[in-house]
RNA sequence: CGCGGGGUGGAGCAGUCCGGUAGCUCGUCGGGCUCAUAACCCGAAGGCCGCAGGUUCAAAUCCUGCCCCCGCAACCA
């Protein structure tokens, strides 16, 4: 038999087609990307898997929406997430879609397994419904007994359910987990999951719904449909043809190498997955990494912030490496970081346009200027700043692999950047323009040249798992056509490059910005519809920002539709913070005829004394609510953008209760 | 006592597990250089590492208590 390949089999989350992706998708699966394409460099045999979790209430609820099927609607967003996963090269092997059938067929069967082997049970689902709000609440939910929503009486229903019997399964986890320290990475969320989820106590998860349709039915009891973990989480070993006539790949692949997960689904795959598996009688993955945010300034990016950062906008804008590198870059994988359009234009400028750009700049320059543009002959030692580059280079190399292996690619990154500096040093040291002065000095400035150009190829090497086309670009330029010049092995040496290699100068790879205006630009297209309003300039058609997006999408109403609602001039005559609430205020309102009071969500914004005496706009024929427990007959108007808030206000001399319309 | 993360030179962060010269990027100031995208290189200033106790020969790092910020969850009709 024929030797194998190593194997790494890399798996991103599987996304929720209801919405738009935005920058964090984005960052996960850029991620994956590079480790896929660093794992193809060193030799392996990889499977990089991405997909998509297509079932569930929230997509029946959009597609009614929208009056299509849910196989239509998540058929179209799928083709936009496949849209932008190949604007931004991901190299994704296999892309996995919960509603193909190599899916469905293989997760009935396993549920019947899990049913068969008493690992799932029917039982019932207790908890309190609420026929108005057509929503259920558990017992801890509801306040003084009665709707958390509206308040109303609420009505004890015992539903059918399917459960999974988690707990039977615990010890093994526990014991799974004390023995493999590295499985859940970072190692700060391990403790979490097993002081917070395991050590108390699992509890016997409800993996069936019958609230709604879309979705796989359980096996003989077709009301049920089965719920998103036990139907997304096996996308894994589905895709890889596991319960199928063709298991090979899952043969030649699984256990999984890397599982990458946002922080919020970590829990799902370290606890619930293994414990599937082990139910299956398979070997666990050997790792499940959880990446951190991208945060904006002004916290957790949302739409309802408007702080949306489309990665459209920027790839189209200042290109896709760029866009890359500072995914990467910017924070160390799993933790939090900000976004903030300065941090985006000074990794470009300063990383990728002054440092990497310019060396390339003016390496073929010189070369160029004082050799014709054919690399002389590499010797080290002709200059005493030689060995420091050499040793730098191959440190890089190390640190690089060992930060590789252990997905840190932020401080990869930083590795190379230092051996850039330090090749931007060495110009300085050996000081080219000197040695071309003297004809006796020309091997020496010739193997200076061969120096720059070697650490170069050797820095383009080490580029390609982050950036796509960036490597391509400084080949051309260097003129390196030979592909074993490109290959991984190729860098332990420092001596790859032939002389006689004809260089090619071509225009700067990384254009410097200008800070002011593109820290601007970026700043708009997050704040979408707002910053369309009084953007003054052309905006290139691809910037369409989800906000933009969602007012466009709002359905117009006749002026009989909007007569339905009721505002008038009210005075806040009295206001206090609502207890049990951080967000909330009770206020009393003068509506001339009369008093009432409403609830209002302005609590982090608006001390009660600010409020009192203003003049503001209230809806008055808004159905009545029960807020933490207090009633609101209202809502008072207010303008928000960003985390910023302010009610709306008419001047003091409009009586109270007067029309507003 | 709901869960979690964090407070380190002007900004953003690393270092904290495994105590022992406080490091990086940007900014500021000064200098050098001219091959290059006003890019590059060198140097300097600037920090009682949130506060208070404790352990220790020695604490950013370990222990205790407190203060402050930020997510998540419960409330934004």
């Amino acid at each position: 038999m024929p030797e194998q390949n190593k194997t790494f089999y890399i798996t991103s989350p599987i996304y929720y087609p209801s919405d738009k992706l935005h920058i964090g998708h984005a960052y996960t699966t850029v991620a994956g990307d590079a480790m896929a394409r660093y794992k193809r460099l060193r030799g392996y045999d990889v499977m990089y898997l991405t997909g998509t979790d297509e079932h569930g209430q929230k997509i029946e609820r959009k597609a009614k929406e929208k009056g299509v099927p849910p196989q239509q609607f998540v058929d179209g967003i799928v083709a936009g997430i496949k849209e932008l996963w190949s604007k931004l090269e991901i190299s994704y092997d296999d892309f996995i879609r919960t509603t193909e059938e190599r899916h469905k067929q293989v997760v009935s069967r396993v549920f019947q397994r899990f049913v068969d082997q008493g690992d799932i049970y029917l039982g019932t689902y207790e908890g309190w419904y609420c026929t108005p709000c057509e929503t259920f609440f558990l017992e801890r939910q509801l306040i003084d007994g009665n709707c958390p929503d509206c308040g109303r009486p609420v009505e004890k229903v015992q539903e059918e359910c399917y459960f999974f019997k988690m707990n039977k399964y615990a010890d093994r986890l526990l014991q799974f987990l004390e023995e493999h320290p590295d499985f859940v990475q970072p190692e700060s969320r391990r403790n979490e999951i097993i002081n917070n989820f395991i050590k108390p106590g699992l509890e016997d998860l409800a993996v069936s719904r019958t609230t709604f349709d879309w979705g796989i039915k359980v096996p003989g009891d077709p009301k049920h449909v089965i719920y998103v973990w036990i139907d997304a989480l096996l996308n894994y070993i589905t895709a890889l043809g596991y319960g199928s006539d063709q298991p090979d790949k899952f043969n030649k692949y699984w256990p999984a190498d890397v599982h990458l997960v946002g922080k919020d689904i970590q829990r799902f795959h370290t606890i619930y997955w293994p414990i599937m598996l082990m139910a299956l009688d398979l070997p666990l993955p050997k790792k499940v990494f959880a990446h951190g945010w991208f945060l904006m300034r002004d916290g957790k990016m949302s739409k309802s912030k408007g702080n949306v950062v489309d990665p459209v906008t920027l790839i189209d804008r200042y290109g896709l490496d760029a866009l890359r590198y500072f995914l990467l870059r910017e924070m160390p994988f799993g933790m939090d970081g900000n976004f903030t359009p300065e941090s985006f234009v000074e990794r470009v400028n300063f990383d990728l346009a002054n440092d990497l750009g310019n060396l390339l700049n003016r390496t073929v320059a010189m070369i160029d200027k004082y050799f014709d543009g054919v690399i002389p002959a590499l010797k080290t030692g002709a200059t005493p700043y030689d060995e420091e580059l050499v040793r730098t280079a191959k440190s890089t190399v190390e640190k690089v692999e060992a930060a590789m292996e252990k997905l840190e690619f932020s401080i990869a990154l930083t590795a190379i950047w230092q051996l850039i500096s330090r090749t931007n040093k060495y110009i300085d040291e050996t000081q080219p323009w000197v040695l071309a002065k003297d004809e006796a000095k020309k091997a020496e400035l010739g193997s200076v040249m061969a120096h720059l150009a070697e650490s170069l190829r050797i820095v383009s090497i080490m580029l390609q798992p982050f950036m796509t086309k960036t490597p391509q670009k400084i080949w051309e330029q260097l003129g390196i056509q030979d592909g074993g010049l490109r290959t991984w092995d190729s860098i332990y040496r420092f001596s790859g490059l032939p002389a006689g290699t004809k260089v090619q100068k071509g225009d700067p790879i990384f254009p410097r910005l200008d800070m002011e205006q593109e820290i601007e630009y970026i700043a708009k297209s997050m704040n979408g519809a707002a910053a369309s309003r009084d953007a003054k300039e052309q905006k290139p058609q691809a910037e369409k920002t989800e906000a933009a997006a969602e007012s466009a999408a709002k359905d117009e109403i006749s002026i009989d539709d909007f007569a339905k609602v009721e505002l008038r001039v009210a005075q806040v005559i009295a206001a206090e913070p609502v207890k049990n609430a951080d967000k909330l205020l009770k206020l009393q309102l003068d509506l001339g005829s009369e008093t009432r009071q409403v609830v209002s969500g302005i609590a982090k914004h608006y001390t009660p004394e600010q409020l009192i005496g203003k003049k503001v706009i209230c809806v008055t024929n808004l159905k009545p609510v029960k807020l933490r427990g207090e009633q609101s007959n209202g809502m008072i108007l207010a303008a928000s953008h960003g985390d910023k808030l302010e009610v709306v206000t008419v001047s003091d001399d409009m009586p109270n209760g007067s029309i507003v319309k």
